[in-house]
DNA sequence: CCTGCCGGGCG
DNA sequence: CGCCCGGCAGG
């Protein structure tokens, strides 16, 4: 159950709708506290006129809770207990700023990087700070502590607080930043980006609210019910009952915005492609939540491959970074079975494949004459392995033991062999894509054939302008990915060079992606700009063949910005050459007035 | 335009 | 290496 399906979030098209069953809540029980549970069972009283959304959720809906625990709800029955949304805190529900919490009520707070519980003391309405009672540890005291009300939970958050806070620092970027480390674990990978790692500055900002998605996607209470509400409400009806999320999950807040720094702070590269430079639209939003998305699903491939091939010595080090690895690892462990199944009300039926349930939708339920897309009423359940690049790398046939050796010969940039591969990968994409488009071919590309994928699979597109789809089609047919027999074959094909250059323009120059991304296939928010390889050893092949109209467009991190410091030519003039540092005189970067 | 400086060439 | 310079990019 991981697709929460968002391929007609561009086309503003209503989304799939999803259960939202399994969700974390919390609900008011009649002596007045919070109680978590989880969502059981949703009643939605069958009045078509009510139902004006996607979801077929309204306002008379009524969501059975199963508690953790078992609180005294007066006559109900035990351990199940009904609700209206109204009632329920948490996500895509009520928000723990909207309620006031009684003395007494047991809530969870983040102290010194851990989870602890306590109990409220008092709730200061006025200013949002609650007064929690913490237990002390065995031999300490008990304590109190003040927190705003929006740091207090009313359940436990299932990971380690220690993850959450990592988390919280995080941003999209970061993840990037970690999977592509990862990333060149994999026998596929290169070495790419020192700077890939480094800097934080680069990273791209989120804001609270937007953490709080990324918080919420990634946590391992992630499931599609979640996924899907918050899909929804990205995207129901004004006259939704879900309109009243909105605010909360949508962050109206001023801070909202996704939008990356942009520019000069390099917005990241988060290879993946996702970040946009552009202006936060809910769009973006959406497409970085099934970035996000995918990325889990992506880190899963990359455990899958790696663990299928069982080569490497280098550590997977998955178990300790994180939600994402966490979800790799769980995802390790299942094999990957799809099961499609028809989620029209009281249907359920499950198919083998999406065509299958397609045309099951199409026939049982929406008839030939309807407009709605079927992808809108079936799910896949289990893992899915999403379409380009991810099966491109997953669905490679096992590397022969050989290349685990050889690969580590030497480092990815002086393999040929692995340039070829970026060859072949890019072939690939030209193949899938190729003829799509009038003389032009838009590469839907897995960064991942430059080994710097990490998350990978990224939407980004990237315009191959390098003439017509029918050069790539023709392209040798020689097995594209990196299987092929190590010391490699020799570049004679005149195809080399060509892909060569193409790759180089991609990627690595993040300039020239962003800037043909402009050009790219509107539906898809622009790709972020990626710094990737920026101290990469392709660079210099990538500024060598790039140094006319392939130059970055963004201040490459390898490039300096130009130095507002006065330099020697300012401070001693053209006539007093002679005092000027040597790099000045080199035409350098100045070394005596650097920035 | 001017200026900083990167990449690269030459010795 | 030291040195120089073409040329890009940004102002």
């Amino acid at each position: 159950m991981k697709k929460y399906f968002l391929n007609k979030m561009s086309t503003g098209k209503r989304l799939a709708k999803r259960s939202i069953i399994g969700m974390r809540v919390c609900a008011l029980a009649e002596d007045g506290f919070y109680y978590p549970g989880r969502i059981h069972a949703v009643k939605t009283p069958a009045s078509p006129k009510d139902n004006q959304n996607c979801i077929n959720l309204t306002p008379n809906t009524r969501y059975s809770v199963r508690f953790d625990s078992n609180p005294v709800f007066g006559s109900q029955r035990r351990g199940i207990y009904e609700f209206s949304c109204s009632e329920l805190i948490g996500d895509g529900f009520g928000s723990i700023i909207d309620v006031k919490l009684k003395p007494g009520q047991k809530v969870y707070i983040t102290h010194n990087g851990r989870e602890i519980s306590g109990v409220v003391i008092e709730h200061n309405v006025q200013v949002d700070e609650v007064n929690i009672q913490i237990q002390g540890a065995a031999n300490e005291a008990n304590f109190e502590l003040v927190k705003k009300l929006e740091e207090v939970r009313l359940s436990e958050s299932r990971r380690s607080p220690r993850l959450a806070d990592q988390e919280r620092s995080t941003d999209f970027a970061r993840l990037a930043d970690m999977a592509g480390d990862r990333r060149r674990t994999s026998s596929q990978s290169i070495d790419v980006p020192i700077q890939f790692t480094q800097n934080g500055s680069r990273k791209r900002r989120t804001s609270f609210s937007l953490d709080e998605r990324y918080y919420m996607l990634d946590s391992d209470e992630m499931d599609e019910c979640n996924a899907a509400l918050v899909l929804m409400s990205l995207s129901c009806s004004p006259n939704s009952p879900r309109q009243a999320f909105e605010g909360t999950l949508l962050g109206t807040s001023p801070g909202d915005s996704i939008q990356s720094s942009s520019g000069s702070s390099s917005p990241h590269l988060s290879d993946d492609g996702n970040v946009s430079s552009s202006s936060a639209s809910s769009s973006d939003k959406k497409y970085i939540i099934k970035q996000n998305h995918k990325l889990q699903i992506n880190q899963h491939n990359m455990s899958v491959d790696q663990a299928r091939r069982n080569q490497r010595t280098t550590s997977l080090s998955t178990s300790d970074e994180g939600i994402v690895m966490d979800y790799g690892e769980e995802m390790l462990r299942k094999r990957r079975t799809k099961i499609y199944k028809c989620t029209w009300k009281n249907c359920g039926s499950t198919f083998a494949t999406d065509e299958q349930v397609k045309s099951h939708v199409r026939n049982a339920h929406l008839g030939p004459k309807s407009n709605d897309d079927e992808d809108f009423y079936f799910t896949d359940l289990e893992d899915e392995t999403e379409t380009f690049g991810i099966d491109t790398m997953v669905s490679s046939p096992p590397l022969p033991p050989t290349l685990s050796h050889s690969d580590m010969a030497r480092p990815p940039h002086e393999d040929p062999e692995y340039q070829r591969q970026i060859v072949g990968n890019i072939r690939q994409g030209l193949l899938m894509t190729s003829g799509s488009n009038n003389g032009q071919a838009y590469m839907k590309t897995s960064l991942s054939f430059a080994g710097i994928n990490s998350v990978s699979n990224n939407n980004a597109w990237v315009q191959n302008n390098l003439g017509s789809p029918q050069k790539h089609v023709k392209l040798s047919p020689r097995p594209s990915t990196s299987y092929a027999p190590y010391p490699s074959t020799t570049y004679s094909t005149s195809n080399y060079p060509v892909l060569i250059q193409q790759y180089n323009s991609m990627p690595s120059s993040h300039g020239s992606i962003s800037k043909l991304s402009h050009s790219s296939p509107p539906q898809l928010p622009p790709p972020p700009q990626q710094n990737l390889l920026m101290h990469s050893p392709l660079k210099s092949i990538n500024q060598a063949n790039n140094s006319n109209k392939m130059r970055p467009q963004i201040v490459s991190p390898g490039r300096r910005t130009r130095g507002e410091n006065k330099k020697c030519r300012k401070v001693y003039g053209m006539d007093n050459r002679d005092s000027w540092c040597t790099q000045c005189k080199w035409k350098k970067a100045c070394s005596r007035f650097g920035d």
